[in-house]
Formats: C-alpha cells, sequence, structure tokens
RNA sequence: GGGCGGUUAGCUCAGCUGGCUAGAGCACCUCCCUUACAAGGAGGGGGUCAGAGGUUCGAAUCCUCUACCGCCCA
C-alpha cells in the first residue's frame, strides 16, 4: 500500500493498539540481558495531563525505546499517585457543588465518593500518556494506594517507628486553616506583599501587678497573636532594657487567666526575659514571645520553659483564650484589637512594609504557624548517607548543577511533618491503647500466615472493619481490583503483593478458614434496640460460638468459663458495641442466675428471650445470632489491652511516593522484578520536586533497601508559553498537549518538546513550533514516499546488504554521513542531550538524505539502467531504514508506519527492532569530501544564477573544469543528477576546458563553472561580484595568515588544529587563486 | 540576607571538556506550483555573543567585577 497524504490521526492511534496487544513493552525479569529500568513520575490521579507531563513522558520514552532497541531488559513501570490533599480537594469542591459538606457526610463515605471519582479521573490520564506513545509496561502499573503500596506504607512505617526515626511530638506546623491539616514546610509558597508594622506598647508592672507607667514597645505583623503571648524577649547585652529583664508586663485586651494548650493557667502578667535571639538592631530590641504561634518564639519558649497558650482553633477562629475576641476570625480579631489598641493608647505607631506572606500552596489560604501534635521524620540521619551517595557520584545529576541544590537542602534538611488532617491517603498504621496510652504500630508482621497477613491488610486499608463478615471480605475479595482491572482483589494480592498462592482466602477454603483462624462476634438480632443492654448476651453466645463453653451450660459452669476469658470479653465489647454495661451482672452467682432465668423461655419478664431452661441448665437459642462477625485481634504490646483507637490522621503522600521505586517492584517481597530492575537506571523528573520527591526516594531508598534508588536523575525545565510566563489556566495561555497532539500529531509535539530540551533551560514553547515540527514529520512522509513509489514500481530486487553493490561516490557519501550521523546520536542520548539528539537526526534526514541524496538519486531512478536503479534503491532503503529506526525513540508512530512497509524489515515491529550500529567499513572519508565539494559547486553555481536573475525553470548552458582525474570521473558518473540541480541544459564536464570568457564563474575546491548565460552576462555585475567574494576570501586567509604566522600557535596548538588550519590557508589560497584570474579575464572583457 | 541560573540574529533558542569566517527553527526579502513534499524548493539580508577587565598562541566558551532578568531557600 503505497503512502498517501500524512495524516497523523489516521496513524497514531492504531499503532499503539498493536504495540500492547503484541506485548512488546512487557518486561520479563527472566531475561537475562543487562535490565534498563525507569520508574514513571506517578501523574497525580486528578485532572489532567499538561504539557509539562507531555515533555516528562516523552523524554523517558526516548531514553526507553533507544534502550529497548539496543537490545537491553528494558523496564518502564508506570502509575499513578493518590495525591492527598488535591484529591481531598476536587472531590470536597465537587461535594460542595452539590450541597454536601464532607464533615456533614464523615469520612468513610467520604472516602466512598473518593474511590467513585477517582478511576475516572485516573482512565483520562492513563488515555492520555496512550496517545503520546508511551511505551511502558502496563502490566506492572501500580497506584500509591493500591493493596500492596499500602502495605509496604505501613511497612515503612513500623521500621522507622521502632527504629526511632519517626516521632510525635508537639510542634509548631504551618497549619492550613482552610483545609484544616498541617503541611510540610515544602508546600508552603511564601508571597510578597504589602502589610502593616503594628508597634505596641506593653505596660510594665510591679511585684503587686501595678502599672508603673513605663512602657515596653513590641512590633508585630499579627497583632492578634499577642492574646497568646507568654513574655517579652530582649537581647541579654541590652542596655536599654537591663533593668526591665526579670519584671512582668500586663498584657494589653487578654483575659486575665488563659490556659496553655497542656492545660494549665496562663497569667495576663508575662515576664520580660533575656534571650540572644532577639536582635536589637532591629525594631524597638523588644520581641514579644507567641510560643504557640510562631517558631522562633516556639523555640524560646523551649528554652525558658514558657507556656504555651493557642488562641485559634483549627479554622484560625479566635477561642476562649481570646476572651472578648472569641469567635471572631483571626483578620477581623486582628482589626478589632488594633482599633481597641489604639482607643487605649497603647498603639505607638503604624509602619506601612512589604513582607512575604506563607500561603499554602493548595488552598492558597494563609498559613498559620499553629502549635500542634504532629508526626514527623527525623530526617538528619537519613540524610546523612543521602548526601554521601550523591556526592560520590554514586547518583548524578543531569544536568549536574542540580546537585548543590539538592545538596544544599540536604545539609540543612529539618524534620518532615507527616501527618496530615485529611481523609484520603494512608491513615497511619498507630493504634492508641485506651487503657495505658501506649502508641502501639501494627504492620503485617505481627501475623503469622499470609491469609492473616492479608486480611490485616485489607483493614488497614480501611476495606473492611476490624470485625468483618464472611460476606463483607469476600465480597472484597472476590471483586474486581482497582489498580489491575483484570484481577480480582484477591489475586492482586496473590500475584503483585505475595506472589504466592493464598489458599485459605480462596471461595472454597475461605469459610472454613476464617472460622478456624478467627474469633467469632455474635451479632445479635436486639443490636438496634436501643434499650437493648448488649454486653451479657453478647459475652454468652461469644463464649458458645467459640466453643469456650458448650451450647447448655449451668450458672456454674458460665460463671467459671466467664472468670477465665473476663479481660478479653470486656475488651472486645467495648470496642465491638462502642462501651459496654451491665458487667456486674456477672460478678456473682446470684445476679447472673437470676439474668440468666429473666432470658429464659417462660420465664420472661421483657419478652427478651435468649436461652431455655430446663432444670438449671441453660442453652442458647441460635436464632439470635442475625450474623456472625469475625475479629481481627489486637492487642496493646504493652498492657494487653484490646481496647485500642487508631490514629485518625492520614501520612503526607510524598511518603508513600518516597517508596516509589522499589515498592513498585514489589518490595518488601523480594521479588524477582526487585531483584532484576533495582536499582533503577533513570529517573526523569522536574526540578520542581527535587526536594519533594527525588530527595525522599535517596533517603527512603538507602535506608530500606541499602541501595541507591536509581543511578541518574535528570532534571528536565519547566514548560513555559513563548513569552516565558508560566502556563496557567487563569492566564489562558496553556498549551493542552493533547490538542497539540490531535492537531499536529503526537509525533511532532514529542519532536517538539525533545528538540526545545536542552539542559538547564527552561522551554518556551509555542504552537508554531510545532507545527514547523509537524513539517519535518510531513518532510519524512513524503521522502518516504518517494523511495516507496519507486521500489514499487522497480522490477528487480532491493539488496539489503549494500556493501555487495558497487556503490558510486554520492551513495558512499550519504552511507558515511549516516554512520557518523549515528554515532553524534548515541553520543548525545548517552548523555541526555535530547535537544542535539532531535536536531541532530533532523538535520540529517532532511539536510542530507532529502535535500542531497534524494535529489542525486532522481536521475538513476527514473531514467537509469537496472544496475543502476538497483544500487539507488537499495540504498535509499538501506538509509530510510536507518533513518527510521534512529527517528523511531523520538517519533514512534509516523516512522513504524513507514517502516512496516520497507521491503527490508527484519522485526515485527521498528519499536522491537535493532537500533543502528555504527559500522566503521561504511565510513568513505574521501567520497564525503568530494561530494561536500560538489554541494558547494552546485550551490556557488545556483548562487550565481540567482544573482543573475535567471529564472529558476530557465535551463542554461554549463561548463565545469574538474580539479583532477578522479573529480572529472566522479562529476561525469553524476553528470545528469548535476545538470538537474543546477538545471543545465548542456553540461560539459572536462578538464580540458580552456577558459570560458564572457561567462558568470562559480568556483569551489573541486574545480570551476561556467555559467553561459546566453549574452545576458553583465561583466561590470559580474566583476562586482567576483570582488566581493575576493574581499571575503582574502579576510579568511587574513585571519588564518595570522594564526599561522603567530609561533605560540603554531607551537603551542595541538596538531590537528594546526594541520587543519594549514590546509585551510591552502584551500583558500587556491580559491583566491582562481577569483583573481576570473577577475582578470572580466577586466578583459570591460577594456 | 544566602544560593543557583540566564543575558548569542526581529522572535525562540543551540553552541558538551576553549580552536567558528558564530549556527538552527520561525519571521523577513527575491524567485519558482520542476512527476516525494507549496506543510515545499532555490537564493538572500540580518549578530563588535549584556558591559568592563583578566587568563591564554587562541575566549561566545575559563576567571573577576558591574548591570539587568528569573528561580530556589531563609
Amino acid at each position: 500500500m503505497p503512502l498517501s497524504e500524512y495524516k497523523s490521526n489516521l496513524i497514531e492511534e492504531k499503532w499503539y493498539k498493536e504495540w500492547l496487544k503484541n506485548n512488546l513493552f512487557f518486561a520479563d525479569p527472566e531475561n537475562p540481558k543487562e535490565s534498563f529500568s525507569v520508574v514513571m513520575p506517578p501523574p497525580n490521579v486528578t485532572g489532567k495531563l499538561h504539557i509539562g507531563h507531555a515533555l516528562n513522558m516523552t523524554l523517558q520514552d526516548i531514553s526507553v525505546r533507544y534502550k529497548r532497541m539496543k537490545g537491553f531488559n528494558t523496564l518502564w513501570l508506570p502509575g499513578f499517585d493518590h495525591a492527598g490533599i488535591a484529591t481531598q480537594w476536587v472531590v470536597t469542591r465537587q461535594l460542595e457543588e452539590q450541597g454536601i459538606n464532607r464533615f456533614d457526610l464523615g469520612r468513610e463515605k467520604f472516602i466512598q465518593k473518593v474511590w467513585e471519582w477517582v478511576p475516572v479521573a485516573r482512565d483520562a490520564i492513563k488515555k492520555q500518556i496512550e496517545r503520546l506513545g508511551a511505551s511502558c509496561d502496563w502490566s506492572k502499573k501500580r497506584f500509591t494506594l493500591d493493596e500492596g503500596f499500602a502495605r509496604a506504607v505501613r511497612y515503612a512505617f513500623s521500621n522507622l517507628y521502632k527504629n526511632g526515626y519517626i516521632f510525635k511530638a508537639p510542634y509548631i506546623v504551618n497549619w492550613d486553616p482552610k483545609d484544616r491539616t498541617a503541611i510540610s514546610d515544602l508546600e508552603v509558597e511564601y508571597e510578597e506583599e504589602n502589610g502593616y508594622l503594628w508597634h505596641i506598647k506593653y505596660p510594665v508592672v510591679d511585684e503587686n501587678g501595678n502599672e508603673t507607667g513605663e512602657f515596653i514597645v513590641v512590633a508585630t505583623t499579627r497583632p492578634e497573636t499577642m492574646l497568646g503571648d507568654t513574655a517579652v524577649a530582649v537581647h541579654p547585652e541590652d542596655e536599654r532594657y537591663k533593668d526591665l529583664v526579670g519584671k512582668y508586663v500586663k498584657l494589653p485586651l487578654a483575659p486575665e487567666k488563659r490556659i496553655s494548650w497542656d492545660g494549665k493557667e496562663v497569667s495576663n502578667l508575662i515576664p520580660i526575659i533575656a534571650d540572644d535571639y532577639v536582635d536589637p538592631e532591629y525594631g524597638t530590641g523588644a520581641v514579644k514571645i507567641t510560643p504557640a504561634h510562631d517558631p522562633n518564639d516556639f523555640e524560646v519558649g523551649k528554652r525558658h520553659n514558657l507556656p504555651l497558650v493557642i488562641v485559634m482553633d483549627e479554622s484560625a477562629v479566635m477561642n476562649d483564650n481570646a476572651g472578648k475576641y472569641k469567635g471572631l476570625d483571626r483578620y477581623e480579631a486582628r482589626n478589632k484589637i488594633v482599633e481597641d489598641l489604639k482607643e487605649s493608647g497603647l498603639l505607638e505607631k503604624v509602619e506601612n512594609i512589604v513582607h512575604k506572606v506563607g500561603h499554602s500552596q493548595r488552598s492558597g489560604a494563609v498559613v498559620e504557624p499553629y502549635l500542634s501534635v504532629q508526626w514527623f521524620v527525623d530526617t538528619k540521619k537519613l540524610a546523612e548517607d543521602a548526601i554521601k551517595v550523591v556526592e560520590n557520584e554514586d547518583i548524578k545529576f543531569i544536568p549536574k548543577q542540580w546537585e548543590k541544590t539538592y545538596l544544599n537542602w540536604m545539609k540543612e534538611i529539618r524534620e518532615w511533618c507527616i501527618s496530615r488532617q485529611i481523609w484520603w491517603g494512608h491513615r497511619i498504621p498507630v493504634w492508641y491503647c485506651k487503657e495505658c496510652s501506649n502508641i502501639n504500630v501494627f504492620d503485617d508482621n505481627d501475623f503469622e500466615t499470609l491469609e492473616e497477613k492479608t486480611i490485616f491488610n485489607i483493614y488497614g486499608d480501611t476495606r473492611i472493619s476490624q470485625f468483618f463478615s464472611y460476606n463483607e471480605l469476600s465480597d472484597y475479595l472476590y471483586s474486581q481490583n482497582f489498580t489491575h482491572e483484570d484481577k480480582t482483589n484477591l489475586e492482586f494480592y496473590e500475584k503483585i503483593v505475595f506472589r504466592k498462592e493464598l489458599n485459605g482466602l480462596k471461595k472454597e477454603n475461605l469459610k472454613e478458614f476464617l472460622d478456624k483462624t478467627y474469633k467469632k462476634i455474635p451479632v445479635l438480632n436486639s443490636e438496634n434496640d436501643e434499650h437493648f443492654i448488649g454486653f451479657p448476651p453478647h459475652a454468652v453466645f461469644y463464649l458458645v460460638i467459640n466453643g469456650l463453653l458448650p451450647k447448655s451450660f449451668t450458672v456454674d459452669d458460665l460463671l467459671e468459663t466467664y472468670k477465665k476469658y473476663e479481660k478479653g470479653l470486656k475488651d472486645i465489647f467495648t470496642v465491638f458495641l462502642n462501651g459496654i454495661k451491665k458487667t456486674e451482672i456477672f460478678e456473682n452467682k446470684e445476679t447472673l442466675k437470676q439474668w440468666l432465668i429473666d432470658h429464659s423461655y417462660g420465664n420472661c419478664p421483657n419478652g427478651r428471650i435468649f436461652f431455655s431452661e430446663v432444670d438449671g441448665v441453660f442453652s442458647v437459642i441460635e436464632e439470635n445470632i442475625k450474623d456472625v462477625k469475625y475479629f481481627i485481634d489486637l492487642k496493646c504490646k504493652k498492657c494487653g489491652s484490646r481496647v485500642l483507637h487508631q490514629e485518625e490522621d492520614v501520612l503526607d503522600t510524598w511518603f508513600s511516593s518516597a517508596l516509589w521505586p522499589f515498592g513498585t517492584l514489589g518490595w518488601p517481597e523480594k521479588t524477582p522484578e526487585l531483584e532484576k530492575y533495582y536499582p533503577t537506571s533513570l529517573l526523569v523528573t522536574g526540578f520542581d520536586i527535587i526536594f519533594f520527591w527525588v530527595a525522599r526516594m535517596i533517603m527512603m531508598g538507602l535506608y530500606f533497601t541499602k541501595e541507591k534508588p536509581f543511578s541518574d536523575v535528570y532534571i528536565h525545565a519547566l514548560v513555559r508559553d513563548e513569552k516565558g510566563e508560566k502556563m496557567s489556566k487563569t492566564k489562558g495561555n496553556v498549551i493542552d498537549p493533547l490538542d497539540m497532539a490531535e492537531k499536529y500529531g503526537a509525533d511532532s509535539l514529542r519532536f517538539t518538546l525533545a528538540a526545545l530540551a536542552a539542559q538547564g533551560r527552561d522551554i518556551r514553547l509555542s504552537e508554531k513550533r510545532i507545527e514547523g515540527y509537524r513539517n519535518f514529520a510531513n518532510k519524512i512522509w513524503n521522502a518516504s514516499k518517494y523511495v516507496l513509489q519507486n521500489v514499487e514500481n522497480f522490477n528487480g530486487n532491493i539488496v539489503k546488504d549494500i556493501t555487495s553493490l558497487d556503490l558510486s561516490a554520492e551513495n558512499k557519501w550519504i552511507v558515511s554521513k549516516l554512520q557518523k550521523t549515528i554515532s553524534n546520536l548515541e553520543n548525545a542520548i548517552n548523555s541526555y542531550r535530547y535537544n542535539d539528539y532531535a536536531n541532530g537526526a533532523y538535520d540529517f534526514f532532511w539536510h542530507e538524505y532529502c535535500d542531497w541524496y534524494l535529489e542525486f538519486t532522481k536521475e538513476r531512478v527514473y531514467k537509469g539502467s537496472d544496475k543502476d536503479k538497483q544500487v539507488a534503491l537499495s540504498t535509499l532503503i538501506y538509509v530510510l531504514d536507518k533513518s527510521l529506526r534512529i527517528l523511531h525513540p523520538v517519533m514512534p508512530f509516523i516512522t513504524e508506519e513507514i517502516w512496516q512497509q520497507l521491503p527490508i524489515k527484519d522485526k515485527d515491529y521498528l519499536s522491537v527492532a535493532e537500533y543502528p550500529k555504527v559500522d566503521e567499513n561504511l565510513i568513505f572519508e574521501n567520497e564525503e569530501n568530494i561530494i561536500e565539494s560538489l554541494k558547494e559547486l552546485i550551490t556557488a553555481i545556483r548562487a550565481a544564477r540567482a544573482e543573475f536573475g535567471v529564472q529558476p525553470s530557465q535551463k542554461i548552458n554549463i561548463y565545469i573544469k574538474p580539479e583532477n582525474e578522479e573529480i572529472e570521473k566522479v562529476l561525469i558518473s553524476l553528470k545528469n543528477a548535476v545538470a538537474n540541480l543546477v538545471k543545465a541544459d548542456k553540461l560539459e564536464i572536462s578538464r580540458d576546458l580552456t577558459e570560458m570568457k564572457n561567462m558568470a564563474t562559480a568556483i569551489s575546491s573541486i574545480g570551476q563553472a561556467y555559467l553561459d548565460i546566453a549574452g545576458a552576462i553583465d561583466v561590470e555585475k559580474e566583476l562586482e561580484r567576483q570582488e566581493k567574494l575576493l574581499k571575503e576570501t582574502e579576510k579568511y586567509i587574513s585571519i588564518i595568515e595570522k594564526k599561522l604566522s603567530n609561533e605560540n600557535f603554531v607551537k603551542k596548538a595541538p596538531p590537528h588544529v594546526v594541520e587543519k588550519e594549514k590546509k585551510n590557508y591552502e584551500e583558500q589560497k587556491e580559491r583566491k587563486e582562481k577569483i583573481l584570474k576570473t577577475i582578470e579575464n572580466l577586466k578583459g572583457l570591460v577594456s
């Protein structure tokens, strides 16, 4: 099927499907070849793929496709990030639009909504990645919240906690009052804003609390926090305040009694303390200290043992400690306080200032430094190895400059706040003991069998509760997995998480397994009855169905058994029933007996019957049991209590992303994938997440696997618009990669991004640019069309091994050029110069193959002998084949489409065909030089034509006098082609040509050409033209002369440079001679 | 305040470890619908490589300072 017109849309979709269908991107860990592995930075499941993703995907795909074609065992592992705050925010807003508040909805239902929404967004993004042609192994795709990943996260948390890297502490965090969560330092963006510096007078008091009339003036940008002041600090050496240190001030506007965060009363008389932290030069030299609302003050507070008074709630609304300002939003309170201060004469002055105000990256709300209890990772120790591994180049950043950025940050690393007060994410695997307050961290190491581990993990993922029924569990086990649609959740556990069969959980075994393994909890019919006193009947039924008590029993039997299991029973039902009552029934035999009788057939006054009774022997009536739940038995590791409560907070999303390179390969299990593909080879990402992600992956990777997570980190730039502005929806300057792919083809978009991806610079992208490279795709298409059409029309054979052919000079030239191009391209891609790769391929294909080689072949292809045709077409095909291979990593679709039609294809798909190897035997320096000079001559002839205004279509007679016999031979062999290229009517090539007078002259190192422009020659004009050329040449000669006459140059410059200059010099000299001669002739004509 | 980067043709940018009469694409000018391609072909104009100084036989490239622009961190 010959090619028609190039339409990207018609070819792109079909090939991606084909590739997938044939599993071309599947990575087999058993394949013994050297591995090349890349984990894809997982896009957020929120929203859409933007142009930055497109760049990221393109660069990865180029490297991955290149390595795959080079024969590596190549893995590109894709996946998605659950993006805690971002996703929660999107869903919250959607619900708000429907008038639903997430707090009203509740945690469980909210999460359910998120799970419903996420696949929609995720599948959209997946399609977009596919549209760009990403050659990743979808069969291995992962999600940061999938079953295996969640397990890895719990495992990691537990390990870090047990080894002292994770701690919980009261701390000043960056609080986002809009999302009501703590955020990490990195999630705060500082913006310069106009603000005020208020100078406030605090009255000094004497021992009795009476104002002395003296004041100490403090300045603040946040006056509302003064209500939380617990000291005023001055520098110890500051003479102005020396006498005041140790005295007290009366905090204006504050209530007399405030309550500190740990419940103690705090007076409004606060001490004046001395601390080095205060800069005596700045402001008044006195600083208000608000330890619960400022990180620096917090440190001061710790040193001086100051109480911590919180004055706002989680939404930044003033609380009880704010006295009469209670209930006001922080800004309303600020205005009111300023007003009141003014009124009472305590506001000394107001300064206009510009200061930096922190905003939440996500919600945009002004961040409030806020005292709260949070979970932290102590990153200091983890950072040590992470610094070493980069310093000793085990991990390389490309471009190198980013190393410094990384190291600077790493060396000054601070604790990482990992808890978030949101719902969507990995719930922290901590269970607090209600009895002894112990912090228990559980992971599946606390369980014996894989089946039990699995069930614990399902619980940990909040898919089932701690008390679960058979149906709840089986519904989950056998339903479709979220991440791998082709598997059930059980299969996911078997194939992805544990890599082992979970026989106990198979449908046919599940019931038996549960009965055997878990304590059974009776769910009684009366449970929803609010007057129902649940504990005693539950306890009895529990003992019976777990086989601890026979179905029929006496009071003594029951009491004895009860006493034996009392603690456990109480604990379990405290949790199950959310508190228990009537435990006293079991306190003595009489009450118990009475209770049993009261609830037995025939004796029951209130009509609630649990037992039958015959002669003091009671039997449980099984109809009372509505359902049986199984109980995942978690006990406090310190006191053994089962009354536990799980931490409400979830982990920072980056905590899970930090495990990405090994978590996706099956860690903590020792999987074949981990063995084969870890450490990964390359990470491609943007500079904006070096701290968020790259740094943390390195720390976690080193800690958990004792190996680096990757070898090379390629940091690409930000894609900006053509004016250099960041793309944003609000500015309306967004270039949508999918629109571009539709309009110009994914190939063109990819090529553009690669061509612009120079190291260390932002990319300014304009649509024009994409259009330009679409033209390149069109060029490839049409050139291929020329080749394929003529191959089709040819009756002979295309020879695959072109070395067996008698190659003429121009064939050798293009083949030789090709070798050099391949070598350059490989150098470029191996050092991540994607732009050089793209441009190098572009240059070769367009400006050598199309502009010249194709033109050289036309005469032979159209009018040559069969032999001529065979050589030309075979070479055309040979070079086209190699060209498509080198272009394939950048433009996979169009190259595959064309390659499929080559008569010499050696694989089913170009995507898995071999990358060209440089063949030294195909480098022909001599022929290269000759043809390059011929190009020069042809260009000179064309220039002469143009200067004399000869129409392109007008044919003229041209005479060429070659420099020597060899060149003469080459030129004669190419006579028809040359004639065509210079539009010659009659072309004569001979060394015997005598001087041609009255003609325009074109000069090159392989000879000169005379253009018979049929009397149209304007001698004056030609003279002028030649003189201009002479001048240029002379200028060049004088530059070279200067170099060569410099003794030091000849002495010190490397020989090959000197050699080159000498050769240049000779050439230019000759050229000058020729021009001089031409001028002489012309002058002869004038006179 | 600390750090990093940028400044090369009208525009967007290449120019790796110093050897270039400083390149590309787009835009511009002239000519051409020649049987692969007008999404094209041929030819052409356009830059004291931000400024100053230094190192060197040789600097757009290395060093220092200055100016302007950007980013990151505090």
